[in-house]
DNA sequence: TAGTATACTTAACATTGTTAAGTAAAATAA
DNA sequence: TTATTTTACTTAACAATGTTAAGTATACTA
């Protein structure tokens, strides 16, 4: 019976393929001048082969938007047992949280700005990872609260002046990527240091 | 020799017709799924006199968000001659921002995320509105560094740390509406406020 | 060895942005 | 008035897109 277990293997290597060839083309050259062909010719098969792994276009983009989030997700969750001072864990969380943006410009922008306009209803999804991206966030200004580094004791609050920091450099570097920007890391740098002192202050 | 002005005035009738049907799809239908078709029939012409008017679809929306970011300039002006003290006259100016962003939602995530998407390349082009609305804050962080008020003497990145700001804030309010934030008027107070401080200290 | 399920392809459809060529009507010139 | 040129618009067509329906080999099962 390992013929099934085989079969099932080399689907699934088909899909990663798809998945990866797709990856490659979006963050290259953008989702929507992307084509389905373009992908399919990209992996030696025909267009609609695609559609036997993948519902429609936007599914495949929201497969490869997952499979990078989880990635976030991993990278904040190793920084975390790294550090102690959880001022400076917050500094590197927003750090990785916006480099992770500017590395995945399609992704970011697809998962927190494109789908939410279409999925209209949902904040963020229950279980999903943008809420345990969210979850890992409360618990590092919880941290900060407790040590009494951070004025305000509301951590919802706080998390979300954090969260709109960070999220603002992301897509105003993504997005205006010829603007006169001051050279990015010490934006990205003078953002998180700003928005943390006057979180102190 | 009237006749020359009267078909000019004709024209630019027409050209305003066209503009506010594409407007009006734009923001209710999004920008990938309004045709050039669709704007013709709203408009009773055929599609193909749009391009009579406009260079192409990318130039149509180009034409849309000048308007919008006009709007915005003429609200950020007004404050400008009120206030005397550049820290409140900054504080109300993002507070103006952040709510011009979410009374015209679409219109703003048109401006500052979907055109950038399509038009690459434009990072705030010479003369354009979106340059002048920079040149706005400028001049108020100007003032607030020459005053001593902020710590740093660097106007540019000062100033885009308050846009990577009160550019996060909006677009997460406009995109998450479901997400518990906290009440959206402390809100946006708060990262104003932690900002403002943050630049201080 | 025959039949069935699987994995993939070919061909086609409707729709897209955009261009080239054509056509009436209006303005100008005789 | 009549002929000619300009203007404003339309028709028809192009290549490319996402997607579906139908067809075809090959691999597996009985």
């Amino acid at each position: 019976m390992g013929v099934k277990e085989r079969r099932a293997r080399e689907k699934e290597q088909l899909r990663q393929q798809i998945l990866s060839a797709a990856r490659e083309l979006f963050v290259n050259e953008g989702y929507e001048n992307v084509s389905m062909r373009k992908i399919a010719n990209k992996i030696e098969y025909s267009p609609t082969t695609i559609y036997l792994y993948f519902k429609d276009k936007a599914d495949l983009l929201d497969s490869v938007c997952k499979e990078t989030l989880l990635n976030l997700l991993n990278t904040l969750e190793q920084l975390k047992s790294d550090n102690i001072d959880p001022v400076e864990t917050l500094r590197k969380s927003g750090r990785a949280y916006i480099e992770f943006g500017l590395k995945y410009p399609q992704d970011y922008k697809l998962t927190f700005v494109i789908r939410p306009q279409f999925q209209k209803g949902l904040g963020l999804q229950e279980g999903s990872v943008g809420e345990k991206v969210f979850d890992y966030l409360r618990e590092m200004v919880s941290e900060c609260i407790q040590q009494k580094i951070f004025r305000q004791a509301d951590v919802e609050t706080t998390g979300q002046v954090l969260w709109s920091a960070v999220h603002g450099v992301t897509l105003l570097l993504i997005d205006f990527p010829d603007f006169p920007w001051t050279e990015k890391d010490k934006l990205v740098d003078t953002v998180i240091h700003t928005t943390i002192e006057g979180l102190k202050a």
